[in-house]
DNA sequence: GCCCTCCGGTAATGTGCGTTACCATTGACA
DNA sequence: TGTCAATGGTAACGCACATTACCGGAGGGC
């Protein structure tokens, strides 16, 4: 029975995590109770007071394992060889991607009230997710200014400036203002940034300096 | 007696409100007690079902009070005048002084979870505080654009991506992760944000996005 | 087949909280 | 100063909910 965790628990803890996740996301961690959880996982309570001892350990959980699937959604390493154009418009579609996801956007809205509570997990998940995809995007800024292609004071605040213009499209979406963009507006949004992000950061043409 | 509404009653609001603004920001809606409040602002319960009603009347209040204060923040009027960058800069500046304000950021804290709870709310705050700012950005763009400074096809969508350049900093300071910048480093970020966004909407010479 | 350990279900238990019933106090007006 | 209305305080009510006690049953080891 010890082996036994390899089969039905496992698929169990999925099952309760998913469902946990929706609840929580909907409708925040303090208004979410243990009974809307199991209403929609099935089961009894006692299934999540096994698995994960509290309130605190099932949220903690779901938080955790997200912040892996954001990071490795936003990987920047098969695109390295490109083009800095076709990379920040690979990254910025994978990066609006994923602003479309109801997870990551139940993930953050959760994680912003939630920082007073959990500020360490708070902190861990945007460290490990987002956090650390910015700073990956600066490293690859940081080769194409030393390459000439770029020109600017520091990578990592330009880095920021470039999500922060894909990111803006998710504040209304956040706020349920808007409905996720499509695909296609999608699409015309990163293109837009891209352009006036390469062209912000291109260097001055007044010498006409470097390559072609 | 009803004239008693002018001096002693409006101040006693004015403490109500205040004491409820600090614990919903801190707190969030669901986590936050009435007596929580009161503990804080003195008095009664009874003091807050007298002038608000109920526990979502009170949070109402505070939400419209604020959307006001952002959008009469970020009026662009006496900007107009001067230069596209002297414009940008400024109310990049009051973006960012707003941002750094401890109920702006509670403001928006908030409004991201409770959006579900009360959708009109999070709606009428974001439509008549910082989202009638951006369309009034993108007004500026315009009749900039027609006088041939800048070179964009949606004014509206770069605004929207300056705002998001700026509002960048801001998400780790939401997060908990960062404090507020200091003037000195906003001053760096929206000057930073200004020249490149107005590298990126110049106008160019010949076509160069195209490599030979 | 029998026992024993663990898992899952049900029904408490205790607590926190929004809301209200009820009473004391106050302050205006005659 | 006496009366009345409204305001502020206290304590209670009822409910929702996190957590746990208790119990039945399933399934592996002998």
């Amino acid at each position: 029975m010890v082996a036994a965790k390899s089969g039905r628990t496992k698929r169990r803890r999925e099952i309760l995590l998913q469902a946990a996740a929706e609840v929580f996301f909907e409708q925040g961690y303090a208004a979410t109770s243990i009974d809307a959880i199991i209403e929609r996982a099935g089961g009894s309570k006692r299934n999540i007071y096994n698995e994960f001892g509290n309130k605190e350990g099932l949220f903690a959980a779901i938080v955790a394992e997200n912040a892996d699937k954001v990071l490795s959604t936003l990987a920047i390493e098969e695109i390295e060889g490109h083009d800095l154009e076709e990379t920040l418009t690979a990254f910025g579609r994978r990066l609006m991607e994923l602003y479309k996801s109801p997870t990551l956007i139940g993930i953050y809205r959760i994680a912003i009230t939630e920082t007073n509570r959990f500020p360490d997990l708070v902190k861990s998940f945007h460290e490990q997710g987002p956090g650390r995809a910015t700073s990956r995007l600066a490293e690859v800024l940081e080769v194409a200014r030393q390459r000439g292609e770029i020109r600017t004071a520091d990578c990592l605040r330009v880095a920021g400036h470039f999500v922060g213009m894909i990111r803006d499209n998710l504040l209304q979406v956040i706020l349920g203002i808007r409905p996720s963009p499509s695909d296609e507006e999608s699409r015309v949004a990163v293109a837009s940034a891209v352009e006036i992000f390469l062209n912000g950061v291109r260097p001055r043409q007044d010498k006409q300096t470097d390559r072609p």
